[in-house]
Order: structure tokens, then C-alpha cells, then sequence
DNA sequence: GTGAAAGCGCTAACAA
DNA sequence: TTGTTAGCGCTTTCAC
């Protein structure tokens, strides 16, 4: 077992320095893209920087600095499962779509109790990040103060429970299950049910309350034999469905708060003999926006995704920069999507 | 829009020390648990820690230490979908656990084109990790040789498909096989079929060497008929199942080589009208070793999840501690579960 | 346009 | 046990 522990020490800025025969302060000049740098300057230290493969060492830099150029995306979840929830899938793409261009990073952070979400806290406190996205899907979560505390800049992608003062990044869900069900009314349809989303998520509420003022506006009383509670899976979204159809056998439509649920109602309505949609119209809710779903139903309100991830990174950065206003958000309208079958 | 650009300026370590009554290198004894000092030092110190709320800046104490205290998970995988892996999942999950008792902390980094992994191996170089844990599930991946070559400590979780030089930890994946097969085989089966999992990924590989190998030790010769790919996910399975009860009628067994798909063959069969494990026995491989799987299998081959995370862990901290041997790896034993309907 | 010099906040000898 | 001192590698005034 040979010590091993002097690794290849980098070359430093020094180094670079001597080999192109200028200061330490013009070779910053020239890696940090200043333009006060003669010409010949910058190709002798450009020349010396691949010789000597220097790689600048981010925390000296971010020392003085004080940037990491990292963001981090925490995600705040007790369930595991999350990793398989489209949403979570698209925005992780998304953002990373949107800091590729950028020479920002973007790492994720996983929180799933109280210890972790401490670590998580510490691990921004100390400085490792510029800022954080946080997606917290449940009600109760710490993070936003601790950070909020420590002065961290800090975005929430979805709309906080309580109204706190805090940036915020979210799709128009009540306005979308709204659009959605008026879709449904709008073919004649009155007894419209809804499979919900879990309800301690905002997404669900929203929808659910979408649903409601839909329902309400046109002058139709929500029954409460017409709702059923999912968890956003398509094996919750069958199982609501089957408990809808034993409720409320007398449904013509019904509108359901997330796509993997509208595939599993599908199903159940298959499965119980009835045909989609002459006999019950089924409108669903697309977190991912993703055209080619396992059995999509057959119209669907999109999530704003390609409107969201870039958001989050500008309000996260006009934190960072300092020019935010306070609590920053913003709503990204939904849209209705209508298939080519439909 | 006021400038808030001036963030409320964390105290440092001398503001500790004045406050405290002691010197800069005491408050940094006591912060960093040397027993090298007095109680009463101790006490005044974290008096003073806690009134000003004093977290350390992590880049001073990097620059000094070289030590980040932090590693990271990186998925190289094109496919977004990736997430949604049990596996994958439970990795993450169980690195966690492994890392809440000790003051490291793991980010997850993600890579989907050549683009992101150039930027996660500047990332890595750069110094923001003291080491790397890789998971590339496809064949070809450039950032092994990018991180060895800037000396960043990597271990791989899953064996390279080159026999190259690195530091991994894998399950038996064909050693899991070979006893699923042979458990198939002890029943007096003799048309034992396979799904395979992508043949592009080691698991996959190993997993349909492993059936190969139990077969010809037993005397069978694998007919390629017997033979479907998958790729992991219930879907898959139940396509490859359709294909092989098409292909090959009289198979009475099969060895299907992940959970998922394990659950898409069960449907496929009793589609099909064949009764499990009369008919067909089902053995399966179960990457997340979770009981509760949805319509599992009957019998499965479970990874050993709760080996891997802890060695992953300690093969990478011996390379940043510079005590490792030259590409050290470890193999971990699969084992036989037999369900209780079994 | 360039260099000299002064730190950023911390740790780690080395003295005391 | 404690304090003094010298950096870690970088950016950034400020002179030139």
C-alpha cells in the first residue's frame, strides 16, 4: 500500500505565470476574459495555460470572489419514489438544458428527513452554492427558513402552502383543472368527477380547486360522491377511478389531475365496460408534457415546462445579483392540449 | 429594485475570536474538535459561535485543506427515463444513508450529452469534490479517462465494460444468474427461457452470460431461440415475453433479468393463458431488492444493495485518503429469495 | 496594458 | 494549552 496521497499537484497560477513570462495578474486578466490584455499576452498565456493543462482552482477563486457558479436543485422528499415522477424528471432536464449554455453548474441535493434537510442547509450556508431551486412537494418543510435565514438566495419551484414572503416559480394549475373542466362542461357533460392529486400537494389542491370553480361557476354543485383522491401514479389513478365509477356510476366525464392517473383511469373505465370518450370524457393533467405517454387520455392540460425552467434560473439569478425584488414569482399559464384522435 | 447585493455578511472567524477573548487558532481548535483545548476556551468559544450564528467558509478551509467533504454522484445517461430505475433510486438512497452519520455530503450530477459531461469533469477538476462515484449504464462514457487523467478519485458502481484499470463495485450480476437458472433447473425444467435486460449495459450482459453458463453446465444448450432483450422496464418484459411464448411455446421456465420486467412477463403469460409456476416458473432480478415490488415475481434474485452503497463509499474515501491499492474493486454476492407463495 | 501588493477566511506549523 | 505567523491560489485595486 504505496502513499499515494501527494496527488499530481495542479499547476497553479504562478506557474502559468513564469511559463508565459507575465504577471499572476495578467494571466487572471486573461482566464477571467478581461479585455485589457494585449494580444500577444493573451496567446503566451493562452499557450502556457495548455501546456501545463491549468485548471484555475475554484475555491481560491471563489474566496475573493464569493461565486461559486454552482446552483443547487434540492429536492425535498420523504418518498423515493419522486426520482420516477415525471415532473421531477423534466424539470432536472430543463434545467440543465437551460445552464448548458451557461458556465453555470447545476447539482442536485437530495432531503429526505430532518437530518438531511440540516445537512442540506449547512451544505448551503457554508457557501458550496450561489443559490438554491427548492422543490419541497409536501407541506411542511424547513428548508425555506433556514435558508431564508442564512440569506441564501432561494426560488421554490411551486407555489409555497402558507403565503409566505418567498420567490416562487409555478404553472397555473387551478387555471389549467379550470380550462379543463369547462372543456368537459363544454361538450354538454354535468356530472363531472375528478381523480385529485394527493392532497398536502399544492399541485393537487390547485387542481382540485380548479375543478370546483369550474364546476361552480357554471352553475353545477360539486358533489363530493364525484372526487375521489389519487396520488399521482397510474396504479392510484385506477384505483380512484374504480372507486368513482362504483360511487357515481352515473359520471359522463371526469377530469384527472396528472397523466400517469389519467392512464390508469383509462384503464379502469376499459376494464368496467365503458367507452372513452362517448360514454365518459376524460381530461388530463400533463406534468411532463410529454406528447408520447403510456395510453394518454385523449385531451390534456400541459404544464408550461420549456416557461418554467428558464424562470427559475432568472429569478434565482437577479437574487444573486442583488436587483430582485422582493419574493420574485411568477405564475406560467397552462394550456389545453387537444390529440389528433380526440 | 434597491440593491440588495450586500447580503448580510456571514462573521468570520477572527469576529469568533475577538468576541471569544482567544486567538484565530484556538476558535479554529475548537471548531474542528482538536482535544487540544481547554474547557473553558471551548465553552467561550461556542458562546460566541452561537451568538453570532458563525458557519465556517467552506472555500477558505478547502483552499487550505484541499479537502471539499463532499463527493459526487454522477449519471451518465443520455436517457432521462433513468431516473425512474429502481435501481438507480435505491443507489441514491442508500449513499445517502450511508454519508447521514458522517460530515460528507453527496451531490448528484448529472450528464446527458458529451457537452455535460465536459462540464462535470471541469466541475470535478476544478475541485469542488474530493471524489467521484460513476455510474454509466451505457458502453461508451469519456469521463473515467477525463477524471483518471486529473487524478480525481472515481469509483465506478457497475464493472466497465473495457477490462480497464478503475476502481468498481458490482453485484454478481452473472453469478445471480447462474443461481436463478440453476434454481429453474433443479425444478426438472428443461426449456428454460430468458428476457434479458439491454445488452448494452454490463448488467444486461452479465446477467444473460450468467443463463448461458448455468445451461451449458448443466448439459443444455442455449438455444437462441429462448432469447429475448428487454430493456428493464415492465413494458419491455411483457413485449419480450409475448415474443418468446410466440417463438418458443413449450418453454416451461424463465429467467427474466430485472423486476420490472419480471412483472411484464407474469402479465404476459397469464394473458397468454399460462399458469405461473405450473406451466412457467419466473425467476427474476430484483436490482432494488424491494419486497413490495408490484406483481412480482415469485422467486428473485436480490442485489445486494446494502453491501454496495457502504462500499462505494469506503473504496472512494481510501483513494482521497491515498490509501488504496491500484484500482481496487469489490464483487458483491447475489443471493436467492424465495417468496413465500413460492 | 501591465505589475506589485494587499488581502479573501481559514489551517497548521512553530514557538511560547 | 495557547498565540503568532505564514501561507493556500486567486482577484483586484492602484500605480506605473
Amino acid at each position: 500500500m504505496t502513499d499515494m496521497s501527494t496527488r499530481p499537484a495542479s499547476p497553479t497560477l504562478d506557474e502559468v505565470a513564469v511559463l508565459a513570462g507575465v504577471s499572476r495578474a495578467t494571466v487572471s486578466r486573461v482566464i477571467n476574459d478581461s479585455p485589457r490584455v494585449s494580444p500577444e499576452a493573451r496567446e503566451a498565456v493562452q499557450a502556457a495555460v495548455a501546456e501545463l493543462r491549468y485548471v484555475p482552482n475554484r475555491m481560491a477563486r471563489s474566496l475573493v470572489t464569493r461565486r461559486t457558479d454552482t446552483i443547487a436543485l434540492v429536492l425535498n422528499e420523504p418518498n423515493t419514489q419522486v426520482f420516477s415522477d415525471p415532473f421531477f424528471a423534466s424539470i432536472v432536464r430543463g434545467l440543465s438544458a437551460t445552464l448548458a449554455d451557461t458556465d453555470l453548474n447545476l447539482v442536485l441535493l437530495t432531503a429526505r428527513d430532518e437530518r438531511e434537510q440540516e445537512k442540506v442547509g449547512r451544505y448551503a450556508r457554508q457557501g458550496h452554492v450561489d443559490g438554491v431551486i427548492l422543490m419541497s412537494l409536501h407541506s411542511q418543510d424547513p428548508l425555506p427558513d433556514i435558508l431564508a435565514v442564512a440569506g441564501v438566495p432561494l426560488v421554490l419551484c411551486g407555489r409555497p402552502f402558507d403565503g409566505r414572503e418567498v420567490a416562487y416559480v409555478d404553472a397555473d394549475n387551478s387555471g389549467g383543472a379550470v380550462v379543463a373542466t369547462e372543456h368537459l362542461l363544454g361538450t354538454g357533460r354535468r356530472r363531472i368527477a375528478t381523480v385529485t392529486g394527493p392532497l398536502d400537494m399544492i399541485a393537487g389542491v390547485d387542481r382540485y380547486a380548479g375543478w370546483r370553480q369550474a364546476l361552480t361557476a357554471a352553475g353545477v354543485e360539486p358533489d363530493p360522491a364525484l372526487v375521489a383522491e389519487g396520488d399521482f401514479t397510474e396504479a392510484g389513478g385506477r384505483r380512484a377511478m374504480e372507486e368513482l365509477l362504483a360511487r357515481a356510476p352515473d359520471l359522463d366525464g371526469v377530469f384527472v389531475a396528472s397523466d400517469p392517473m389519467a392512464a390508469g383511469a383509462l384503464r379502469a373505465l376499459r376494464a368496467a365496460g365503458r367507452r372513452v370518450p362517448e360514454d365518459v370524457a376524460v381530461v388530463g393533467f400533463d406534468d411532463a408534457a410529454v406528447a408520447e405517454t403510456t395510453d394518454p387520455p385523449l385531451t390534456t392540460v400541459a404544464q408550461p415546462l420549456a416557461d418554467m425552467t428558464p424562470l427559475l434560473t432568472e429569478l434565482l439569478m437577479r437574487q444573486i445579483d442583488g436587483v430582485a425584488g422582493p419574493a420574485e414569482s411568477r405564475i406560467c399559464q397552462t394550456h389545453l392540449v387537444r390529440r389528433a384522435s380526440a
